[in-house]
DNA sequence: GAGTGGTCTAGACCACTGT
DNA sequence: CAGTGGTCTAGACCACTCC
């Protein structure tokens, strides 16, 4: 550990953690960092690439080095998938209540045809009619929303009910629940395979988040009562702002255990 | 988009999706790309930082750059949580035998002495006396675990069940179901927490990973069926080599919803 | 304009890996 | 030993932000 730049990261993190560098709180400047530890200026950088790898700061350019501000985080709770917009538990929605911080939702919809990969996935020929909804949740104190969601449905399954694009929907574009029930289809299950990745420079660029600080990415499938694929969904969300929550009920039933 | 070190990478970038270079394949040393592009070594150097923050390289020392091996992701699933070590679902067992690729799992266990967090998440009195299992899952080909699981019950709990430390354990420390049943303690339901971030130097180097590649955090919690904390666990699973899977079955009792 | 971080150069030396 | 990546230096110039 001879080396000067994780000297210099070490020196850094135990600030950070130990409070000295409260969270958001600009850091020295390089050059002045140079200077302390008497280090060439790559090397002061050197170290910050670290601290900023492992999500502990944040660079701005033209105004200085920052700690990243990590806070409660948003829950992402399945009590709510596969149920109505309106959250029935208390998970999520204190949660957000008790801090202030309902979050802002956009929504977006437009008509596309299926690629290979959503044919696949939904169980249905390519260039099928398909509805995409993408909403994005955003917390008022951010810029940048913490999930961007694109939400799948079949254009004949819904086309006929009606689908009002609420402000106040849910950021996790739950919504379909409600527009399949409308329709008479009743839900049967939802898988979600969750994967943690590094953000490509694009959702880098959409999400605010330095590269380094992963995404959780939820591949969500929902099946109505018959087994048939009626919607499926591409959850991405800035790992350090949202967490997610499943909670499994061990039903024992005699016969399938 | 003229940054040399951009070019680099996105040409690199193109060259690995196309095949060019394919997986575990090594890189033309960093000189010969610097003289490729007519660069320095230093931009050639930030180029390929930015590929290895991706996830898309790797770097050994002595030895050069190499292409990072994305194949198929070991599931973990909730269908097996608060069940049987033995897998009855097929979601993840077909797929882990198909491969060939039956874990490695070793065990550990040892007593210890609940401190602050421990004690604050099972809902004990600190200095409470707790049994400390710690499960590392590994595939045969790969020299580093994909996870490692501690798991922690309440010594005074099974401290009178047997407790053998079976070599075929699943690799994410179920085997306590069985061991509370043995002891008469009946599963009510389990929340799972999870969590992206980038790895600390230890999880990197535990897991094998370079920092940069993000890893899933589980903070498992386990009730009986008064709600009472009988387990609490934390999974920390290198996000490339694993999948967390979750289904969830759309039971709508008219009480409920 | 002053201060900040971002890009890039050219070169020295060290540490690890194989033969 | 030769080849590889890892660390570090000193300095030039550009781009962004704020006053």
């Amino acid at each position: 550990m001879a080396n000067r730049y994780e000297q210099i990261a070490a020196d850094l993190r135990k600030q950070i953690e130990d409070g000295a560098l409260p969270a958001a709180a600009r850091l020295p400047s390089e050059s002045a960092l140079a200077l302390q530890h008497r280090v060439g200026l790559p090397t002061v950088r050197h170290a910050l690439n670290v601290l900023q790898v492992e999500g502990l700061i944040e660079k701005r350019h033209g105004k200085g080095n920052f700690v990243r501000a990590v806070d409660q985080k948003i829950e992402y709770a399945n009590d709510r998938v596969g149920r109505a917009a309106q959250p029935s538990s208390p998970t999520g929605s204190l949660l957000e209540r008790a801090l202030d911080d309902l979050p802002e939702v956009t929504v977006s919809c437009c008509e596309i045809r299926a690629n290979d990969e959503l044919a696949s996935r939904m169980n249905v020929r390519v260039e099928t009619r398909l509805l995409e909804f993408v909403y994005r949740g955003r917390r008022p104190k951010d810029e940048a929303p913490y999930s961007i969601v694109r939400s799948y449905l079949l254009y004949a399954m819904v086309a006929s009910a009606p689908t009002p694009l609420t402000s106040t929907a849910s950021p996790w574009g739950n919504e379909y629940v409600d527009w399949l029930t409308e329709a008479g289809i009743a839900l049967g299950h939802v898988v979600e395979r969750l994967t943690a990745r590094p953000p490509s420079v694009r959702e880098a660029a959409e999400l605010g988040i330095s590269p380094g600080v992963a995404v959780i990415e939820i591949q969500r499938t929902s099946y109505d009562t018959h087994g048939t694929v009626v919607e499926t969904a591409d959850l991405v969300m800035s790992g350090d702002r949202v967490a997610a929550v499943y909670s499994t009920p061990c039903v024992r039933t005699r016969q399938s255990c």
